[in-house]
RNA sequence: GGAUCGGUAGUUCAGUUGGUUAGAAUGCCGCCCUGUCACGGCGGAGGUCGCGGGUUCGAGUCCCGUCCGGUCCGCCA
């Protein structure tokens, strides 16, 4: 055995042991005579004590930092405690130490705080997971994983593993492909999500079952996205929808009792679709805070349901709210004392080309009940106080109103109240807020084709009341211009999303078993009968054998890792992961190949 | 595909209106130090200012191109 115990381990209780301890030098501290050094490993750090007085033979001076080192020694109490670290108490006594590897000066600090950038911390991964920081990211992620299993386990799901070289769909995402030796000129694809096979596995009867498991999709990349990621993917069959958010609720309460010691008790708020555009103007609200918006103006055909208070803006002869598709107003609380300056800062925040906006006019409630506007030229106090009673705006609060096209202004909108929520500091890392948002539209359209594309994906079941709708009517949209008013533009989806603090963490749905309505399904996204056979006749061939009701869910596990462990990004959670061109900048992947490996493949490159 | 910010010492960054020998902190090396734990003190080394071209008497600084990286939009659940 190199050790006799870890570098975490040892207490006072351990005083007088003669032990030997491995790990990493952490930090070097000479005082003449004696010597410090602070040895690492996973477990933690213990402080050894190097006195040449007490054996000449002790020359400390050749150690660097991220030596390997073994010794031996004493475990003594520190005259001096350390009360930042567990083994504070104590050190070692070095009675013999080797140097089991040495190491060159590294590139960047092996500490909490350390120097180095993203770049170098990524090229150098195997230094920087050797960081607390990062190791203590590795176990969260890996205690989310074990309370997963734990639970799936005891409700009675069974891991199964799935293939990795399957075959493209184009449908969703782009696929990476791997050429195919054996198969000259022809493609596996890697997968997306196992979505198909644990439809399959239903069918099967496996009526169970769970994996943890990698996808891949190779499109581009975002801070919070890698090309490949890891899902928690579930299915189960004979069951509702109630079921399945019973079901998985109990997972995330579960996670978040094992994982953070947080009692979730109350039941997951759920939310539809349509209620997260229209109070949050987002379909994964943030509901840590409130600041809903006030929906002034909106167009009528998606939200037919809804109450508008356009009396509020119109009439009053103001060009940019009279002529808007959509007029939306937050109260942000708290701010009516805001300056020309940070007005106008504000301004600029939503005229920026990723908002986009033209403009941001604002009303402020004064704490004294006056009012203040950039729009009083075209409204008196009495109407300022009518929109601000709509938004329930209190005395000290700011209105911020956005308008413009209906898409754009709802998104700014709900960007602009995160963007609040953010700086008055509402939206805390260590506050948890859950939510199911229901009822998504199964169809969403596509101008570029001109026809229905999946909102979830195409195995997603409509809701049992729009079956007829969806079967009885002809899919085609004869006139762009008004697609809205084709019945399948109102069919609701059998899905949900858990969202986590305004993030997806999880999405799934019922899905189609019947052949019939898969039929239907593809044939509403341009598949025609051939197409259908050769895409998905494997599915639709399963569907002719008894398959089950059935449907599922799937988390992405590295975002919900990053959002436990209070994190924005979700590299920090992985331990390689790539960066935003998709580049392991480690082992410099991709790269090109040899000839020889090409000729094997019958493949020719023709770079562009 | 597009927008935008950045690239200067091992590292993180500063560098004014274009003007002498390009700075700081940290890390590294040497010497001193018996209680440190972000040790301290003294001294030292360390630069293709991403790369290529241009403007200029003179470019880290201005212009054009290019490569690399960050963030975002499109894209993607």
């Amino acid at each position: 055995m190199f050790r006799t115990q870890t570098c975490g381990e040892l207490r006072i209780a351990d005083i007088n042991k003669e032990v030997t301890l491995a790990g990493w030098v952490q930090t070097v501290r000479k005082f003449g005579s004696i010597t410090f050094v602070d040895l690492r490993d996973r477990y933690g750090i213990t402080q050894l004590l190097f006195s040449e007085a007490l054996n000449d033979q002790l020359d400390a001076s050749p150690l660097g930092r991220e030596f390997v080192l073994q010794i031996t020694g004493k475990v003594h109490e520190r005259s001096n405690k350390n009360k930042n670290i567990p083994t504070g108490d104590i050190e070692i006594l070095v009675d013999h130490f080797s140097v089991l590897n040495k190491s060159i000066t590294p590139p960047f600090t092996i500490q909490d705080d350390t120097d180095g950038g993203d770049d170098l911390r990524m090229k150098y991964r195997f230094l920087d997971l050797r960081r607390n920081a990062v190791k203590k990211n590795l176990e969260l992620r890996y205690a989310v994983n074990r309370a997963t299993r734990d639970y799936l386990h005891q409700q009675g799901f069974m891991d199964i593993e799935t293939p990795f070289l399957i075959k493209s769909t184009p449908e969703g995402a782009r696929d990476f492909v791997v050429p195919s030796r054996m198969n000259p000129g022809e493609f596996y694809a890697l997968p997306q999500s196992p979505q198909t096979f644990k439809q399959l596995l239903m069918v099967s009867g496996y009526d169970r079952y769970y994996q943890i498991v990698k996808c891949f999709r190779d499109e581009d990349l975002r801070a919070d996205r890698q090309p490949e990621f890891t899902q928690i993917d579930c299915e189960m069959a004979f069951v509702k929808q109630e079921d399945i958010l019973a079901m998985f609720e109990g997972l995330i309460k579960y996670i978040f009792k094992t994982v953070k010691g947080i009692e979730y008790t109350e039941p997951v708020a759920r939310m539809s679709w349509e209620d997260a555009m229209w109070q949050y103007g987002n379909d994964k609200p943030d509901t840590r805070f409130g600041m809903q918006l006030l929906n002034m103006k909106a167009p009528a055909h998606v939200f037919a349901q809804k109450d508008r208070s356009a009396a509020l803006v119109d009439g009053a002869g103001f060009g940019v709210f009279d002529d808007a598709e959509t007029v939306l107003a937050i109260a942000v609380p708290g701010c009516s004392e805001y300056t020309r300056k940070q007005t106008d800062e504000l301004t600029e925040w939503v005229k920026r080309p990723q908002i986009g906006m033209k403009g941001l006019v604002f009303i402020k409630y004064n704490a004294d009940g006056s009012f203040k506007s950039s729009v009083d030229k075209f409204y008196n106090e009495d109407r300022l106080k009518a929109i601000a009673e709509a938004a329930q705006a209190k005395p000290g609060d700011l209105i911020l109103i956005l308008a413009g096209t209906e898409e754009r202004t709802r998104k700014a909108i709900s960007e602009l109240r995160l963007e609040m929520g953010k700086r008055l500091g509402m939206r805390k890392d260590d506050e948890f807020k859950l939510l199911w948002v229901l009822d998504f539209p199964l169809f969403e359209y596509d101008e570029e084709g001109n026809r229905w594309v999946a909102r979830h994906h195409p195995f997603t079941s409509p809701k049992p009341s729009d079956i007829d709708t969806m079967i009885g009517n002809n899919p085609v949209i004869e006139n762009a211009a008004t697609y809205l008013s084709h019945p399948y533009a109102n069919i609701k989806a059998n899905a949900y999303d858990m969202v986590l603090n305004g993030n997806e963490i999880g999405g799934g749905s019922i899905r189609i078993y019947q052949k019939e309505l898969q039929q239907k399904m593809f044939e509403a996204l341009g598949m025609d009968a051939e197409e259908q056979q050769h895409k998905f006749g494997f599915l639709l061939g399963a569907f002719e054998y008894g398959a089950p009701p059935h449907g599922g869910i799937a988390f992405g596990l590295d975002r919900t890792c990053a959002i436990l462990g209070g994190s924005e990004s979700i590299r920090d959670f992985i331990a390689f992961p790539k960066n935003n061109s998709g580049r392991d900048i480690m082992l410099d992947a991709p790269a090109t190949i040899d000839n020889k490996q090409l000729d094997e493949l019958q493949i020719k490159i023709d770079l562009k």
